[in-house]
RNA sequence: GGCCCCAUCGUCUAGUCUGGUCCAGGACACCAGGUUUUCAUCCUGGUAACGCGGGUUCGAAUCCCGCUGGGGUCACCA
């Protein structure tokens, strides 16, 4: 409101810091962002402003917020206005996020209670708030006596309220404020449903300043919006029945109504809402129906590679703690114990939080791309007919409409999520991209494979380029390169039956020709490799996969991997001979 | 339960405002072939939807009504 330019489109996202940002919450404020940059790039002022509602103070904490703008940072939802926040990606290109430059914050609703009170105070001195005394138990009593009698409960300012006696009693004594409802139906214009008209007889005469001091929600986002200037309110359908006490409140307090567009909601495929407890859940099923009991069972169950990790994680659990949490649906366990359940059953936990998604190797702007789909589509077509959905930001920055958002609530389906990631990784960056992609990935969630990716950089490389072919997320990249990280390699049994001890001649009998053959080789690269073995099939007159095969097994103890000229420069001259000899003195009758 | 919103393949959706070009198109998933030294990729083909019932109209996925179904919301949480 200070030096807002007239025409500007600003939108906000207000999240609670009470936890991780939830994906669905992520897609609201891309939606936001969105918006905004779509009329900056129409040469209209269009700001995105991010503001922090922090008054329930016992849920709310700082180190929530800071996680929430990490996770917009990461997803490149960058904000104009708003705490500041600077992304130190080692990487080129560290944006700053954040400011203040039409002097509208603080941004933390906390930090703005002198605001609230001053417009309060103008609302009591008009008589459209005032003070209530109830206790929690009158009105829990009042709620019951409403629902017996199959009506809903609507509070109400009780007839006869004496305004000056009720302010003087809220001198000494504990009082929230409510509003006085006016009397009429309240129609809202939205931008996506249309007007919506709400009863007067539906809205209660809601709280809006807490006994503790703090305003409420509805209180505070009215006079947050319009003292900031925010234009746009783009957030979840679960808001349609707050909107008419926002435009209440406005109009009580001479503010504009900004323009609403309430967007559909997203569940899972199974229906029920995307919530952090579907990780516990999952973890628990899986726990069950593994049969397992016990701590040390877990532990047991645990791959070598996260015997130490995890390992320390489950100790700290007992079998008590163990049995309490399968037997009881409500009870859950704390996040990382949960996560080293899963690693020990191999499961893969549902994701529900930006950060959740980061962890699993999901890219931003895949994520970006597929959440824009979920209740937004371009209407466009691509050259070859079929439906353009595949983009980035900047073309959100383009496109984005109201217009094209949906009505009708999505299911969040993973499948199509990881064929975008798999389909970006694979056909969309280049190798030198995605060695840092992973690295990157790697330094935060993966130790042991960041230090072994500083090792030897060229290394790095050949092993990104390995992988990225048969990667669909950076989490699961690392399997495909699994034999190159260690030297013990085991012969899975039905590879070695049938690529090593059947066929005229057997693989076994062709590996120490081909030993001799790989030792030759000058290059020790991918290319002259892959030559050499060619040219060994070939004068031996047997099929490519004759020799690929046993050599394959030799190399990483099973019939699958990397093309061969790849996966034998990967680990390199000395140790190629090492495995061959290995595996040729290996007595593989006896496994 | 009151109020409010919504309704196209299993899922995300195009098409609905401006009825006919839609015996409904695309994507993911799935199924069947093919290419490939393994895996992955890639190519080709296929299965699959307008929730139901009434209207209006020469004609309805598209407009209207009802039903059914799904969802949201009814806090001193946001």
């Amino acid at each position: 409101m200070h030096s807002t330019p007239t025409g500007s489109t600003i939108t906000r996202f207000a999240p609670s810091p009470t936890g991780h940002l939830h994906i669905g919450g992520a897609r609201t404020a891309l939606f936001c962002w969105a918006f905004a940059a779509r009329a900056r790039a129409e040469g209209r002022d269009g700001r995105f402003l991010l503001r922090i509602e922090d008054t329930d103070r016992a849920r709310s904490s700082e180190d929530a917020a800071r996680g929430i703008l990490e996770d917009l940072a990461w997803l490149g939802i960058n904000w104009d206005e708003g705490p500041g926040f600077r992304t130190n990606l080692d990487r080129e290109g560290a944006v700053t996020c954040g400011g203040d430059p039409r002097d509208v914050g603080p941004f933390y609703q906390s930090q703005r209670r002198e605001i609230y009170d001053a417009h309060l105070q103008t609302l009591l001195e008009a008589g459209l708030a005032y003070p209530a005394f109830d206790t929690p138990e009158q009105l829990a009593a009042m709620r019951k006596a409403a629902e017996a009698e199959k009506r809903s409960f609507i509070y109400r300012r009780p007839p006869g309220y004496d305004h000056a006696a009720a302010l003087a009693r809220a001198a000494s004594e504990p009082h929230v404020l409510r509003f006085k409802m006016p009397p009429e139906p309240i129609t809202v214009r939205d931008e996506v449903l249309g007007e919506v008209t709400f009863p007067y007889d539906q809205i209660d005469d809601f709280v809006i300043r807490k006994a503790d001091g703090f305003p409420t929600y509805h209180f505070a986002v009215v006079v947050d919006d319009a003292l900031m200037g925010v234009t746009h309110v783009l957030r979840g359908q679960e808001h349609l029945n707050n909107t008419p006490k926002h435009v209440a409140l406005q109009r009580a307090l001479g503010f504009d109504t900004p323009a609403y567009a309430h967007m559909p909601l997203i569940f899972n495929t199974d229906g029920t809402k995307m919530s952090k407890r579907d990780k516990d859940k999952a973890a628990k099923k899986a726990v069950r129906d593994a049969k397992i009991d016990t701590v040390a069972a877990l532990i047991d169950a645990l791959p070598p590679t996260s015997r130490d990790r995890e390992g320390a994680v489950l100790r700290s659990l007992t079998d008590a703690d163990l049995i309490a949490w399968l037997k009881n649906k409500q009870r859950q366990l704390p996040r990382d114990q949960v996560a080293a359940v899963a690693a020990a059953l191999d499961l893969r936990l549902p994701e529900i939080d930006v950060e959740d998604f980061r962890a699993s190797g999901y890219l931003p702007g895949v994520i970006i791309n597929y959440l824009a789909l979920l209740g937004w589509n371009p209407g466009m077509k691509n050259e070859d007919g079929t439906d353009l959905e595949r983009f980035d930001a900047a073309f959100l920055a383009e496109h984005f409409s109201l217009d094209r958002i949906g009505k009708s609530n999505s299911k969040f389906d993973r499948e199509k999520l990881l064929a975008f990631n798999a389909d970006t990784i694979q056909h969309g960056m280049t190798d030198e991209e995605f060695a840092t992609e992973w690295l990157a990935w790697a330094e935060r969630f993966d130790d042991q494979l960041a230090a072994w990716a500083g090792e030897d950089e060229a290394r790095w490389r050949l092993a990104a380029a390995a992988a990225r072919p048969r990667t669909k997320t950076l989490a699961d990249a690392r399997a495909s390169i699994a034999f190159a990280l260690t030297d013990a390699i085991t012969y899975d049994p039905k590879s070695v039956k049938k690529h090593l001890l059947k066929g005229e001649p057997n693989g076994l009998a062709i590996l120490p020709d081909l030993r001799d053959a790989v030792a030759q080789i000058e290059d020790w690269s991918p290319e002259p490799i892959e030559a050499a073995i060619a040219a060994f099939a070939e004068s031996k007159g047997i099929g490519m996969g004759k020799a690929a095969q046993p050599l394959r097994i030799a190399l990483t103890g099973t019939a699958v991997s990397p093309p061969l000229g790849i996966s034998l420069a990967l680990v390199g001259r000395d140790t190629t001979l090492a495995r061959l000899d290995r595996c040729i003195a290996h007595d593989h009758t006896t496994g």
